[in-house]
DNA sequence: CAGTGGTCTAGACCACCAC
DNA sequence: TGGTGGTCTAGACCACTGC
């Protein structure tokens, strides 16, 4: 026994000490911790203690476990999504997924799995298109990876009436993405809302994105809306939620008519 | 030992068998789950390992313990908060601020604690209210409520230069809100921006959320700017993330000009 | 094969609550 | 005072990794 007092849980003391060395760089980013009984050992605490512990700084993505082999402190930092300006014109411009832009800008390697199937609108698919469930829609599933570790699910959904005469169905969706090509057809996105949930994943979100145990998650809802207000896609995004930061701005636009 | 299999952790199974019964309403909203000997005994499992399963729900935010006394199925549903509506004329003409409308909304009674103080601006003020560090600031740091249950702490900071004529310093900001009273000296906001971080609840805000454990919270912080796009207040929010639901809406403003 | 974390147990002590 | 959850331990077995 030695660094550790009275009166708080001597996990929760392990756990504040661990994060400390962390955050003090005695534990350097991508490298392993002492193991549990070693670690045990020095601070007088059993094994199940310090497991106790980890599974605490697991839960905030501090530390990431390798079975067999270790316990290692995270290095990417938080990627930054900015809503209001990932779907504008200027990026669509620029013929590059929004999502490569935010890993791009943090120096790692983006990587995309993609899949496409035309599928029977789920309720919730449905309720963000207004669609009839059971309608047809195409999707197009997405994990993006940054430097091959998972960063998100993006699952999008298109009307099929919408989809079905343009090159949403390719995996490469062209210069500017998807909302370029609904841009062509004249029901490109004018108008987006997000709903935003954090909950935890589940097993197979969990091991899908590779989280060790069943982490805080962001669940978002991204819809987009033509001109005439019609939901023209939906995209739900699965985001571990200790590697994100989000972003929002907007005008007040009730003041134009408050004001005198 | 009875309704579990193999393949997966034990805990894992108990908690997700716990999840089921709370999910169809076995243990209905409000009401005590059995003891932990007692699952122990049901399932075949010490109780330690029903400890385990349950500590994953009170992360999830399912089940609230209250010690010494039993573990509680949690009632209250999602707070929906609209970022793009709160802040705007339409709610401030109501005269009611937008953290009760929002709880108002769910039929439970919004209870506020407020501290206010004159202080020197910390650096993640200074950074967000573009000022020097140590500057005067006021500070009016409310606990909110729902039904006596804390559902957020809402952090806010003005230059004191600019609040030190107004009702800002005062409890009750009068009718419309602490913006309503910089409307009136024309500093009113007209653009908003707020980041969005999801992490572990600190010791503090777990005690003073009431939370059990380090549970995930949101972190927002909320700025506002004037016309001249100077920030003139900046309110951190620490929110249980289960207690929450975000909404977001905005238009593509660079779509105007992408048009032909 | 040795080392790592994942998990589990039986039993224990404690603080807190309600009666 | 008896029941509840919070915590802790010593020891154990397992699966997976890397040599």
């Amino acid at each position: 026994m030695s660094a550790i007092g009275p009166s708080k849980s001597q996990y929760a003391q392990v756990a504040d000490l661990l994060r400390e060395r962390i955050e003090s760089g005695v534990y350097a980013p991508g490298s392993a911790l002492p193991s549990e009984p070693v670690l045990a050992d020095e601070l007088g605490v059993s094994r199940p203690t310090v497991n106790l512990a980890l599974r605490n700084l697991r839960t905030a993505g501090l530390v990431k476990v390798k079975r067999g082999s270790g316990t290692f402190v995270r290095k990417i930092p938080r990627i930054y999504r900015d809503a209001s300006k990932r779907y504008n014109n200027a990026y669509r411009d620029k013929g590059i997924g929004p999502a490569d832009v935010e890993v791009k800008d943090l120096g790692h390697k983006p990587h995309t799995d993609i899949e496409i199937s035309k599928v029977q609108a789920a309720e919730r698919v449905a309720k963000h298109l207004d669609i009839a469930e059971g309608s047809d829609v195409l999707r197009r599933r997405r994990k993006l990876h940054a430097d091959d570790e998972p960063t998100q699910i993006a699952d999008s959904y298109y009307p099929w009436a919408l989809a079905k005469d343009t090159r949403l169905a390719e995996p490469d969706t062209g210069q500017g993405g998807s909302y370029a090509r609904l841009h062509e057809i004249n029901r490109g996105p004018v108008r987006f809302s997000e709903d935003i949930v954090v909950r935890l994943a589940t097993d197979d979100e969990s091991s899908e994105l590779q989280l060790d145990g069943p982490l805080p998650v962001i669940d978002l809802a991204h819809t987009a809306y033509d001109e005439s207000g019609v939901p023209i896609a939906v995209t739900f995004h699965t985001m571990p939620s200790h590697l994100w930061k989000l972003h929002y701005e907007w005008d007040d636009t009730s003041t134009e008519k408050g004001k005198k």
